[in-house]
RNA sequence: UGCGGGGUAGAGCAGUUGGUAGCUCGUCGGGCUCAUAACCCGGAGGUCGCACGUUCGAGUCGUGUCCCCGCUACCA
């Protein structure tokens, strides 16, 4: 034991020397990644699906995050583009609409409107939002398809798949339902029984059922159009395995996950009258499947956007990004590269930052079950505040796993660290230079040893927020902005100018300008963050521009010049307030819950005499364990 | 069934090729009274899901195992 320990200790200087070397590594190793020189960056967003309106689970996995990174890049005055856009196609728009009585255009026209201006009022700053029912993107996928087409990259196949001959149309496995082969469940899906868990393929289900009509699906012959992505396989294995390691680790797996299992052919057609018209011989009543078109929804924003567009997709220089939630890793990383691919024109992601799931209490959101925070309800009832919904799911962002919301933490944060830590500087700041300067901006005279540490902390900040968002790691970065704010109140606590203003006036000067200074680096070091907030703070102190260089900098603000009369950055959430909103998901509990007991019974009722010929017996369990991997 | 991600203080989460377990909140004690009862300092609280292994040293690597989430190719 004392061997090894002073084994140990003399160790102790080698392994410093060490860890010097391994910073220093990781270091170089970073910014090999980042540095690689890109003229510009083409930020993508997942399109949201145009069936509903978008929660808070939609800003926190995709939109705020790219919004940050976004501002981030354009404060470091970096040529960026934000792209976004309605995904408006596919079967679940056509029952929507069948079942509300209307087209499907109004049910996408309907939600395309809300979707829209959910994101506007929180301050996502699209270039372009765009919609997948546009002129540009039905041209753009149409010749997209074509080009692949000429170039022979697709199989034809004809299959035998189950059509509704009521509803006239053909049916997804996930829309026909029957009993499982396996468990006898008798509501499975076509694709999957939820009940034992068993994947299925439709023609398994015993007494198949359309879930459109409720008849009885047929067999019937179809031709559909095949991207072999097995053909891509070395490419993707290269590009992905061997090329971008330094993917994050849910994106890398799963990519790993699906190329190990081997690729097979994929279908990017759908018998169906709403989406994007096959542009080929023969291929009446068929349409572009969802995601084929989705992603090249990107290209026709951009193209409705500039008519450089090419200058973004297809010059080596560009590097483009796409931020996404898990259910999509698969589209991103192994499908739309295999199109780009398989076109030859355009460049492939540098990044995927995929986020996993936010849930909500403890539940998986639902935009069918209604178990959501809904972004346009939100700000009907919390006006004002986008900033705080912003922090709040930025700070508790699921990026490395799925994480929960909950109303108590949403006021926790709110009230202890947007009021208490930063809108509480801010305004001591504001507030003591009203009282003894009047609004005037006091001169910065000599800076003892203590003021300049301090400073030196607000420059390693901006390389701790940096170096953080460089590696789309936003809840850290959030966090060290947030901590410009909370040097800035020990620094009041630790030097007390409202004690010295009485015996060294002179001094107290020099504390209030640095102080100053401070909220003026919290106004861009936070603004990727807090938008809204970095504005009005921006307006209280006169800031005529925000350039992220200048964080670290205690020459911000030139003195003389006045600051005005501050109001209150956040206010304070009160209990009752949270506590109407946990009421507000509790009866929608009780309301799914009610929805659930008035199903239909399974069976007829049968009638007493039936009900005499059963054998039922009772039997009291004596024993019970529990068996291993069942639930 | 197979695969991927995760399991770390009372809660929510970090922890980057192995090197003294961290942050926010909560809690306890002290300081301050400019500030929205806000701010600052300090303490208590953890066998890092469990077991075994590699190593001078494991939250980190390997094997096994249990639990949660997701995907499993026609939902998007």
């Amino acid at each position: 034991m004392i061997v090894r320990r002073l084994l140990s200790f003399s160790q102790q200087s080698i392994i410093a020397q060490s860890l010097k070397l391994n910073y220093l590594c990781r270091l170089l190793k970073m910014m090999h990644t980042t540095m690689k020189d890109f003229k510009r960056t083409l930020i993508t967003t997942a399109l949201p699906y145009a069936n509903g309106p978008v929660h808070i689970g939609h800003l926190a996995g995709v939109y705020v995050p790219a919004d940050i990174y976004a501002r981030y890049l354009r404060l470091q005055g970096e040529d960026v583009l934000l792209i976004g856009g309605s995904d408006e196609h596919g079967v679940p728009i056509t029952l929507k609409a069948k079942n509300e009585g209307v087209s499907p255009q109004d049910i996408v026209d309907r939600y395309h409107g809300i979707i829209k201006k959910s994101f506007h009022d929180f301050g996502i700053t699209f270039d372009v939002y765009s919609r997948t029912t546009s002129e540009t993107h039905y041209e753009h996928a149409s010749s997209f398809f074509k080009t692949l087409y000429e170039k022979g990259k697709f199989l034809e196949k004809n299959t035998e798949q189950y059509y509704d001959e009521e509803a006239k149309q053909f049916l997804a496995d996930r829309y026909i339902t029957g009993t499982c082969p396996h468990c006898k469940n008798e509501g499975a899906y076509g694709d999957q029984c939820e009940s034992c868990g068993t994947s299925l393929n439709a023609t398994d289900l015993i007494e198949p059922k359309s879930v459109v009509s409720g008849a009885k699906p047929v067999l019937k012959e179809t031709k559909h159009w095949y991207l072999p992505l097995n053909e891509y396989e070395p490419f993707l294995k290269e590009w992905i395995l061997e090329g971008h390691k330094e993917w994050k680790s849910n994106v890398y797996g799963q990519c790993k996950s699906w190329i190990d299992m081997g690729l097979q052919p994929r279908a990017v057609s759908r018998d169906l009258d709403w989406g994007v018209p096959v542009p080929v011989e023969g291929a009446e009543g068929k349409v572009l499947y969802v995601w084929f078109d989705a992603p090249i929804g990107y290209i026709s924003a951009t193209k409705e956007l500039t008519p450089d567009w090419k200058k973004w997709w297809q010059d080596e220089d560009t590097r483009m990004l796409h931020f996404i939630g898990k259910d999509n890793i698969v589209f991103h990383c192994i499908v739309f590269p295999s199109m780009l691919k398989a076109h030859g024109d355009y460049i492939l992601p540098e990044n995927v930052p995929a986020n996993e799931f936010l849930n909500l209490e403890g539940d998986k959101i639902s935009t069918s079950r209604n178990w959501a925070v809904w972004l346009h309800e939100y700000l009907e009832e919390f006006p004002g505040k986008e900033d705080v919904l912003r922090y709040v799911l930025t700070a508790n962002a699921p990026e490395t796993k799925d994480n929960d919301f909950t109303w108590k933490d949403f006021q926790a944060r709110n009230n202890n660290e947007l009021v208490a830590i930063l809108g509480n500087f801010v305004n001591r700041a504001l507030v003591l230079t009203q009282k003894y300067y009047q609004g005037e901006i006091p001169a910065c005279g000599d800076m003892n040893d203590y003021d300049k540490s301090t400073m030196d902390e607000l420059a390693t900040s901006k390389e701790k927020v940096e170096n953080a968002m460089n590696q789309f790691r936003f809840r850290e970065a959030l966090f060290e902005a947030m901590n410009i704010a909370r040097i800035g109140n020990k620094y009041l606590a630790d030097t007390e100018p409202w004690k010295l203003q009485k015996t060294d006036p002179e001094r107290v000067k020099t504390i209030m300008n640095l102080s100053l200074q401070i909220t003026a680096n919290c106004a861009i070091a936070l603004n990727p963050f807090l938008p809204f907030t970095c504005k009005k703070l921006q307006d209280f102190l006169n800031m005529e521009r925000l350039d992220w260089d200048l964080i670290g900098s205690v020459n911000i603000l030139k003195a003389g010049e006045r600051v005005n009369q501050p109001s209150l950055l956040f206010e304070k959430i009160e209990d009752a307030v949270v506590e109407l909103q946990v009421q507000k998901l509790l009866n929608t509990k009780a309301a799914n819950k009610a929805d659930a007991k008035a199903a239909a019974p399974a069976r007829k009722n049968i009638s007493f005499d039936d009900f005499l010929t059963m054998d039922v017996r009772i039997g009291t369990i004596l024993e019970a364990e529990k068996v291993a991997k069942t639930k």
